[in-house]
DNA sequence: GTTCCTGCAAAAGCTTTGCAGAAGA
DNA sequence: TCTTCTGCAAAGCTTTTGCAGGAAC
């Protein structure tokens, strides 16, 4: 395996999934581009670089890699979901103009009700909705 | 129509919403049951009361509430759109166990970030997994 | 050599659509 | 009477599954 790959390499072989080309090309596509693509966005810019890769292995591998918490499964509009590489908790802003999706970070701690007192949180979500800067400037012009 | 579906006659009404048996009915099903229901649920839940309902008619009703805002549609999971009437906001809890699904009242206003200078914002969302007081006492019973 | 991954095709779920008949205004 | 809603069936999408061949260990 080459040297670039070592990093994930050592990812999935720490969560004791088995090396695969496929796999580290995948994971290293999230870590890299910080979107948050669907299946079908990774599996159309993957086609790029494994031309063979198939549907299946990518909603396989992007399972797997959600179990082994190396990945992020996103739950911002239904009927599409998204992906992200794992690091630190923040919110996220969906434009509803052009789609784009921005990160933005949040004090996840402000987050609580005397309502959930006695509940195990394993999980907080935020997400908003709207317009971005970008596309508010554009209407103006 | 009997009197006790006038509140909701004249919620559709006002939507410039033609008024329907079923229309009447679905509206008054979320609004009494302030459950989180999906589109199957609601269809399996009013075929008791209205045992000629077909699905289509349950997705293209639940639709039009969606965007007469009379209802609001919540992206808790992925291949599950839940339904609810249309409150204050407030979060959502979705127990891992059981899959009940809790509101919990949250102070909206904190939810901020300077990332978001200069976008408009529609919609907030917020929404906790874990696992609910009463399976957590039920685990250790 | 064994295990498990990949990729094809088919299946499974959920949601939407088209259309004829029925109900509402 | 005219509009539009309902309900059936079929289509559309995304995601999952089964299986044979192939890659990784």
């Amino acid at each position: 395996m080459e040297k670039t790959h070592e990093k994930y390499t050592k990812m999935l072989d720490e969560k004791g999934m088995k090396i695969s080309h496929q796999r580290i090309k995948i994971l290293e596509y999230l870590a890299n581009n910080l979107c948050h693509p669907t299946a079908d966005k990774v599996l159309s810019d993957m086609k790029k670089v494994l031309p063979t890769l198939s549907k299946s292995t990518v909603y396989k591998t992007l399972n797997a890699l959600v179990d082994a918490n190396l990945l992020k499964e996103l739950t911002i509009e239904d009927n599409e979901i998204r992906y992200e590489y794992n690091l630190v908790d923040h919110g996220h802003f969906k434009c509803e103009k052009c789609g784009n999706i921005y990160d933005f970070d949040l004090d996840f701690s402000m987050l609580q009700s005397d309502k959930l007192n006695g509940f195990k949180i394993n999980e907080k979500n935020v997400f908003f909705k709207g317009v971005c800067k970008d596309c508010l400037s554009a209407d103006k012009a």
